[in-house]
DNA sequence: ATAGACTTGTCAGCTATTGGCAAATATACT
DNA sequence: AGTATATTTGCCAATAGCTGACAAGTCTAT
């Protein structure tokens, strides 16, 4: 399972020398869940990659881009149709 | 909301001349689901994507692709940064 | 062995989705 | 007009899936 986010999340935290105890709680959960998210466990809300990228000092763009990834990896994963529909989704969008 | 899949069923069915009361039996469900899938309003259960290419002659690759590319397409749709987690994505599957 | 950091498990409660039915609408035919 | 057939829409109970919260667990260092 595609988990670059939680990946890079940690990563970042750790460079900041930050503890989960001081992350989460400025995203109003406890230890366990942000622990979670960054082992891609559980799924981070779209609000919230914002408040991480404040905290942890990140382009909140990258964050996004990294949460997207992981979405669409995620569900096309095992998928034998997987790269024939991820050009055709890319081909629908240049059409605009 | 992309509904390439349910089009592509309706566009099948009609050209097989069969009406969703013949078809929706076969999947287990009535007509109301079918007409709801053929717009897109309801998820189709991946194992009946077989089951619909085999009662439309169709191809269950084609299928499978329209159906994965709108699920994909909703994902994304409205992120600003889809073009490049997509770019990511792909990349990432080449790498293996 | 105590403390601190993180992880894991559980589970009730919440949210979203589904299946099934009934009623509404649309189209065609007499 | 009315009848018949096809499709659509709305509703809601049942189900499935997810989240928040806490407790208990592991691991590492002192």
């Amino acid at each position: 399972m595609a988990n670059q986010f939680g990946e890079r999340v940690r990563q970042l935290r750790e460079q900041q020398k930050l503890f989960l105890r001081q992350v989460a709680p400025k995203l109003e959960m406890d230890t366990a869940q942000l622990s979670k998210i960054e082992k891609g466990l559980r799924q981070v809300k779209k609000d919230q990659i914002s408040i991480l990228s404040n905290v942890l000092k990140a382009d909140r763009n990258e964050l996004s881009t990294l949460w997207l990834a992981d979405q669409v990896a995620n569900l096309i994963e095992g998928e034998p149709m997987a790269d024939e529909a991820l050009k055709m989704v890319l081909k629908n969008r240049k059409n605009k």
